[in-house]
DNA sequence: AAGCCGGGGTA
DNA sequence: TACCCAGGCTT
C-alpha cells in the first residue's frame, strides 16, 4: 500500500503543476459527452497533433450524435480515410446509432454503462464518466503507465493481464476523488510533455522529489513491455481491370487489414513477382473466372511501400487494359476513375491514385492488350 | 493471454 | 531501425 501522505503530495503536486502549465488543445475542458467520446476514439493509439485534424473536421461535420447517426457508414468511412485502425470509425457509427435510436440520444451516465458500448474501453469510459461527469474514474492510457511505473519504479510487465489491473488499482488509489478530471488531464499532460519515453525532463517534473525511477537513476527504462512484435512483409499485387474510363473496385473483407475500406482485386505472392501474366492467371483461378482466350498484357504502373506496426506492404498496381471487363463478384463493383476518391482508401492506395491522377494523360492506352473473352 | 489492427513522429 | 502513440476487439 501506498503511503497515505505520499499519495497527498502526488496529487497536490501534480494538479498544481498543471494549473500552471497549460496544453490547450480543442477537446480539453468540454463537457459534452459526445464530444468527448468522438475526441477520446479518434485519439485512440494516435498522437494528439496527429488525430487533431480529425477531430475538427468530425466535430465540423457531425455536430451532435443525432448527426452522425444520420449518416452512412461509408461516409463515416471516408472522413476516417488517413486516420488508421478503421474499426474505430465503424463502432463509432454503430454506436451512435444505437445511442439514438434505443438511448434516447443520451450516453449512459456512469462508468459500467459506457463500457459496454461498442468501442468504447476501460480508458474511453473512465475518460467521459470524468471529463463529462467529474465521476471518480481514472484513466490509464500508455501516458499513465509510463508515469506510475517510474514514479514506483516498479517494473511489472505493463501490457500483461496482471501488470494492467496492478497499475489501474495504482491510479484509482492516486486519483483525487475532488477533482477526477483536472487529475486525468494533469496525469496524461505530465506524461506527454514530461515524463516522455526517451530523455525525460525529470527536472521539470513536479514528481521530482518522490520519484523512486529518478532516485535509482532508471526513468529512461521503465516501463517494462514483454511482448515484441513481429513484422510481416507481404506483396500484394493490385489488378486495376479498365476500359480506360471505369475501374473494378471492392470492398475489403473484414479478417484482413483494411477491413471494409475499398481498394482493387489483388493477388497476394509470398515473394515479389514480374510476370504479370501469370498474376492475372493466379487472380482468374482463385475467383473461379475462366482464361480468356486472349490475356492481357499488365502494365506495372506503380509501386510503394507502407510501413505499419505489424506488417510492411509492398503494393504492385498493375493496369490491366481490355475491352471486356471481368463480371461483378461479391462485394467488387465498377467505378469510374473520377469517382474513386468518394470512397475511402487505404493511405497506400491513396498514394497511387495521387500518381494516377497526375499521369492519367501518359496511361497506356493501347487497345491491343488483349480482350476478355471467355 | 496473445495476436491483430494504421499511420506517423522521434531517437 | 526500433519504439511509441489519450486502446479495443477477437480468438
Amino acid at each position: 500500500m501506498l503511503p497515505h501522505a505520499l499519495i497527498i503530495r502526488f496529487r497536490q503536486q501534480l494538479l498544481q503543476w498543471h494549473a500552471s502549465c497549460p496544453r490547450p488543445m480543442p477537446w480539453k475542458g468540454l463537457r459534452d459527452p459526445y464530444l468527448i467520446w468522438l475526441a477520446e476514439v479518434i485519439l485512440q493509439q494516435t498522437r494528439v497533433t496527429q488525430g487533431w485534424p480529425w477531430f475538427e473536421r468530425f466535430r465540423k461535420r457531425f455536430p451532435t450524435v443525432q448527426h452522425l447517426a444520420a449518416a452512412t457508414e461509408d461516409e463515416v468511412l471516408k472522413l476516417w480515410e488517413g486516420l488508421g485502425y478503421y474499426t474505430r470509425a465503424r463502432n463509432l457509427w454503430r454506436t451512435a446509432r444505437y445511442v439514438v435510436e434505443q438511448l434516447d440520444g443520451q450516453f449512459p451516465r456512469n462508468y459500467e454503462g459506457l463500457l459496454k458500448l461498442k468501442g468504447i474501453g476501460p480508458y474511453t469510459a473512465a475518460a467521459i464518466a470524468s471529463f463529462a461527469w467529474r465521476l471518480p474514474h481514472a484513466v490509464v492510457d500508455g501516458n499513465v503507465l509510463r508515469v506510475l511505473a517510474r514514479f514506483l519504479a516498479d517494473d511489472t510487465p505493463i501490457d500483461s493481464g496482471p501488470g494492467k489491473r496492478h497499475f489501474t488499482q495504482l491510479a484509482q488509489t492516486l486519483l483525487d476523488p475532488q477533482y477526477p478530471d483536472s487529475f486525468n488531464q494533469a496525469i496524461m499532460d505530465l506524461g506527454a510533455t514530461v515524463c516522455t519515453p526517451h530523455n525525460p525532463q525529470c527536472h521539470k517534473c513536479p514528481l521530482h522529489s518522490d520519484c523512486r525511477a529518478t532516485r535509482q537513476g532508471i526513468a529512461p527504462l521503465l516501463p517494462v513491455k514483454r511482448r515484441k512484435t513481429k513484422v510481416r512483409t507481404r506483396h500484394l499485387h493490385y489488378l486495376i481491370w479498365t476500359d480506360g474510363q471505369h475501374t473494378l473496385l471492392q470492398r475489403r473483407p473484414s479478417g484482413d487489414i483494411w477491413a471494409a475500406l475499398y481498394d482493387f482485386p489483388f493477388v497476394e505472392t509470398s515473394h515479389p513477382t514480374t510476370s504479370g501474366q501469370q498474376l492475372l492467371r493466379q487472380w482468374l483461378h482463385a475467383h473461379q473466372l475462366a482464361e480468356p482466350r486472349s490475356l492481357p498484357h499488365p502494365t506495372l504502373l506503380w509501386q510503394g511501400r507502407q510501413r505499419l506496426t505489424h506488417q510492411l506492404i509492398c503494393g504492385y498496381y498493375w493496369w490491366v487494359l481490355t475491352h471486356q471487363l471481368p463480371p461483378t463478384l461479391h462485394n467488387w463493383q465498377y467505378v469510374t476513375i473520377e469517382n474513386l476518391c468518394k470512397f475511402a482508401l487505404p493511405k497506400l492506395t491513396g498514394n497511387f491514385y495521387t500518381y494516377l491522377l497526375n499521369f492519367k494523360d501518359s496511361l497506356p492506352t493501347g487497345k491491343s492488350n488483349g480482350i476478355y473473352n471467355p
